[in-house]
DNA sequence: TCATCCATAGTTGCACTGAAACTAGGTCCG
DNA sequence: CGGACCTAGTTTCAGTGCAACTATGGATGA
């Protein structure tokens, strides 16, 4: 009979949205303010706000949070003020140890063009490759940037977690990938459609049909 | 006038059907059954056939592929088979460059969580994370199993290298997290409610409310 | 022998994400 | 005075992901 109707699952915004309130009420836009000005909007997606607001909706229904007030300042549209509330700090405690102890299966697009990559030329495959090379580096380099600067204005190690490990992924990806152009540019990768085919037909032979 | 509707824009699943049928025409079952055959669903999401065959009518619509035949097998239900149209070959280059050419910004949980560690006591923090570790090195394990198995039955390395991809991503993940567990347990990192509240009120201070 | 499971093959509905466009007021700048 | 930009929120649409459902037939097993 309460509000509890079925808590949602947790999700990148919904969590997002509790962490935030732990530390004050806000409107929706505060949030999308306070999110863009700390740099987690590298972490999560708010830049369109469709999204915050349907979470924000969920979370309302689902009573993990509630209503705080709905200030009228002219001058300013009308903001409603959300606040957190005890089964939202439940919630939230739950899905983060979920979501940090599970590695959930995802399906990044990347890994997706690699299992492909037999269908174009090396010689574009390699430059396409050069072409994200430089893209992560410079990734890497910014988060080393935003890392030693946020640390400079006192801002506490435990808090730019997720920028640390970006920079370790992208370095991984970085190296190998230089790995790989080099070994495209080298000849030690090389492949024929023939042999592929072959290859295929081998294993469908022990299928149906 | 013609068939050409609008092309939709590339994802894995549709690459991935249109990569598969540059191969042979398949009906949908079978693409799925080839793509568990080949491991290909650690990389592209087919457990449950309702996107696959959304997929197709997508590309269907836009001319990427077109219908072969139908055959009806008495003993199976009715099969639609597909193959590839030459507008179909040319998405599939221009969506593979793009995609090998541009990391585009996704956001996987894991980064999430990080960002809101601070929620947690370190203790709880330091048993979910070494639960995460032992995963992440246990499918870094079987990642490596089967290169090894596929290398030794003749698959030719490019069509394996998402799986050595995932290997030094799992390899640089779990280096990662061995050392945020170190210092979570000497004690190198902590943080304090204090601490966090006057950072942000500090940096509140600079911003409009 | 009846029950259950598995494979084949596909559909339907729902919840959620993500991009874009649109409304509609305010400010700031030249 | 027009254009750009900020504040705040809504609507629409395309797409993903999960679960559940319909059917049929073969195999497994108690």
């Amino acid at each position: 009979m309460s509000s509890a109707a079925k808590s949602p699952k947790g999700s990148p915004i919904t969590l997002t949205v509790l962490s935030l309130l732990h530390f004050k009420p806000l409107h929706p836009y505060g949030m999308q303010r306070l999110l863009k000005q700390w740099g987690k909007d590298q972490v999560v997606n708010v830049g369109q706000r469709t999204s915050l607001y349907r979470a924000i909706d969920r979370l309302l229904g689902a009573g993990l949070i509630a209503v705080r007030e709905t200030e009228r300042d002219q001058q300013y549209p009308e903001r409603t003020v959300y606040e957190i509330t005890d089964a939202g700090r439940e919630a939230t405690r739950s899905w983060l140890l979920e979501m940090l102890r599970e590695p959930r299966l995802e399906f990044p697009e990347f890994p997706v063009a690699l299992s492909n990559l037999m269908l174009l030329a090396p010689d574009e495959i390699e430059r396409a490759l050069t072409d994200r090379l430089t893209a992560v580096r410079a990734g890497q380099a910014a988060q080393q940037r935003s890392l030693a600067e946020t640390a400079r204005f006192g801002v506490p190690r435990v808090a730019m977690l997720e920028n640390e490990y970006a920079v370790a992924l992208a370095a991984a990806e970085g190296d190998w990938l230089e790995g790989l152009i080099a070994d495209l540019r080298s000849g030690d990768l090389t492949w024929s459609a023939e042999e592929l085919i072959a290859v295929a037909q081998a294993s469908e032979a022990q299928a149906p049909q």
